[in-house]
DNA sequence: CACGCGTTTGCACCCGGTAGCAAACACTTT
DNA sequence: AAAGTGTTTGCTACCGGGTGCAAACGCGTG
């Protein structure tokens, strides 16, 4: 049976009240500089450090953030974690891993990182409909909420993404400035805000340089093995002549999936034959085999801004950052 | 300025004391059906669901459970989060995830865990010591510790692991018998056990067929940069024919790495010059290009030892399963 | 109608802290 | 010595639940 001392057992000890070991604790708190040392020396002997729980309790802030996850395949998350992880600690804060899926849905992580009284909840790229706002299960005052990396579409609830409508500009841009006029787009998951809005404005801005037509390949979920199929399929089903000469991919992942098929399978030269670009610069893409050219999320910064949101020395209010073309020898 | 609902609350309005209102939300509680409806009834009307936190501070059980990871550049991990929180949230637990930086060390994870009452600790693959559990700063009642993934060499804390052993055996048999005879071992990070274990197993069971001599290749860290560049290296230095014809990497990334530099660099085949192998079964060594033949830990089975310890269904000691060799043309 | 028994309900107290007030104390000032 | 001022300390009340006991209730029986 495991036992932590208390506030009690420390004052005990030290002859003392439990207020003043609180005090003793409390940064800024009025205690003689005789008392807090007896306290302290106690505490260290009892090995007494105070119960964030209760703590939490009374001052209804848990220190404590939801962190919803739904797309585990994505290996971008991992350094997005880290980092999201990292500035959380720095503040004192700590993430509650939740993983949404069929058997964990949105309103029931919703229920209980409310219950469980976190004071914020980041919906780290996940798919989140408004409808799921007003399912009647839901309370009115759940804790503050922020998207991370996805489109929010729901008043109120902010988002901090990189700017798609710029980085498709400037990969749109560096394509057709290398020459490139028969663009194709690999669409991942069919029906997110995220990936519509991607595929929107390659195609709009191609239609801004006169080029009107872009290939749709559909790969319907985000894996190299779904990217090397769809292109596959796409390769087979076209003539050489009829085929794009630049292919952007949603992402990394479906992107290195394409190359390894465009390459190793049909034995097509990229980016002479066809070239191929990404989104997300995902290290892997960088090795040389690859040298995939891609498109980096400002992460750090968008990190920082939702912490600084969550701490409230931002306001709640929707921020979308710039972030940078890589350009490798893909495309 | 959020409120939620406490059992007050609900009782007031439906005409009982708070005590049969929590009675109504506890299993098998002692109350009449219809205190139980109209409870129910008014708790729906006012959105009321119990507090957690004040449930952990009074029945001392968070359904909390502290992840340690300090490795997030491996993208196993992800995979491994995926199944830990899914079968965590099936138990009606949670999983606080902490980043082991140097930031933030082992020694204030524990001590933050202690402190928000976690039911438990898993370290996930993390390097820890058993210095640290002698530091003076940590009491002697710390929650129950579980390490996952990576040798334990601490008493009473067990750990659930891949059978290394068995693991290397049937890696080094499969060799042996597609003809190699000059292994190589590819080494990440110089001082882990599990690492540690890996190469001395490797080396020794090469040494019960009677080969007695294993290179051994130092990539200092778990990339596939670190895994191409020290590669590189080793082709550079040594003439072609002194070269070993198989590399074993200490994980799939590490191999990912070497593979490209072998094949693309040094434009040697692959197995046919230089065979490799893996470790962990990456979903993308498994791409056409690369064909990675590697090893694959038993996740699940794995994940799910850990949970029924952390339960209690299964007594707290080291466990060690058998994983799979899966064969693909790289080796 | 009183009695006995099992069920339901209310209550005092507890979990380990925090907030804010008031008493106790120390130290000047007049 | 009394009054005034500022600091330190202790206390009550509270955060939102849970526990175990005792009172109240329902109901069949003698």
């Amino acid at each position: 049976m495991r036992r932590r001392a208390t506030a009690k057992n420390v004052a005990d000890a030290a002859g003392v009240s439990k207020w003043t070991v609180i005090r003793a604790f409390t940064p800024g708190a009025s205690i003689t500089e005789e008392s807090k040392r007896r306290v302290l020396q106690a505490a260290a002997a009892l090995n007494y450090s105070p119960n964030l729980l209760a703590r939490s309790l009374a001052t209804n802030l848990t220190h404590q953030v939801a962190v919803f996850v739904d797309d585990f395949a994505n290996p971008q998350k991992l350094p997005f974690l880290e980092t999201l992880t990292d500035r959380l600690q720095a503040e004192g804060l700590v993430a509650m891993l939740i993983n949404i899926n069929n058997h964990f849905d949105h309103v029931r992580a919703l229920l209980n990182a409310d219950q469980r009284q976190v004071d914020a909840i980041i919906m780290f790229g996940t798919a989140f409909r408004s409808e799921t706002l007003n399912d009647r299960r839901l309370g009115r005052s759940m804790p503050p909420m922020f998207v991370l990396a996805r489109d929010s579409q729901i008043d109120g609830v902010p988002a901090v993404v990189c700017d798609a409508e710029l980085a498709l500009k400037e990969i749109v841009d560096h394509l057709y400035e290398k020459g490139y006029r028969r663009p194709g787009f690999m669409a991942g998951a069919p029906a997110l805000s995220t990936a519509l809005r991607r595929r929107h404005h390659f195609i709009d801005f191609w239609k801004q340089k006169g080029v009107d037509e872009t290939a749709v390949i559909s790969a319907e979920r985000y894996s190299a093995q779904a990217g090397a199929e769809s292109v596959h399929h796409y390769l087979q089903n076209t003539d050489a002549k009829d085929r794009v000469d630049v292919l952007m991919c949603e992402n990394d992942i479906l992107a290195i999936g394409a190359l390894d098929e465009i390459r190793g399978q049909f034995g097509l030269r990229v980016p002479q034959d066809m070239a191929v670009i990404g989104f997300d610069n995902y290290e892997l893409g960088g090795a040389s085999v690859y040298g995939l050219s891609t498109y980096e999320q400002p992460k750090d910064e968008m990190v920082e801004v939702v912490i600084e949101m969550i701490t409230g020395r931002l306001p709640p209010e929707t921020v979308t950052l710039p972030g940078k073309l890589i350009v490798r020898n893909s495309a």
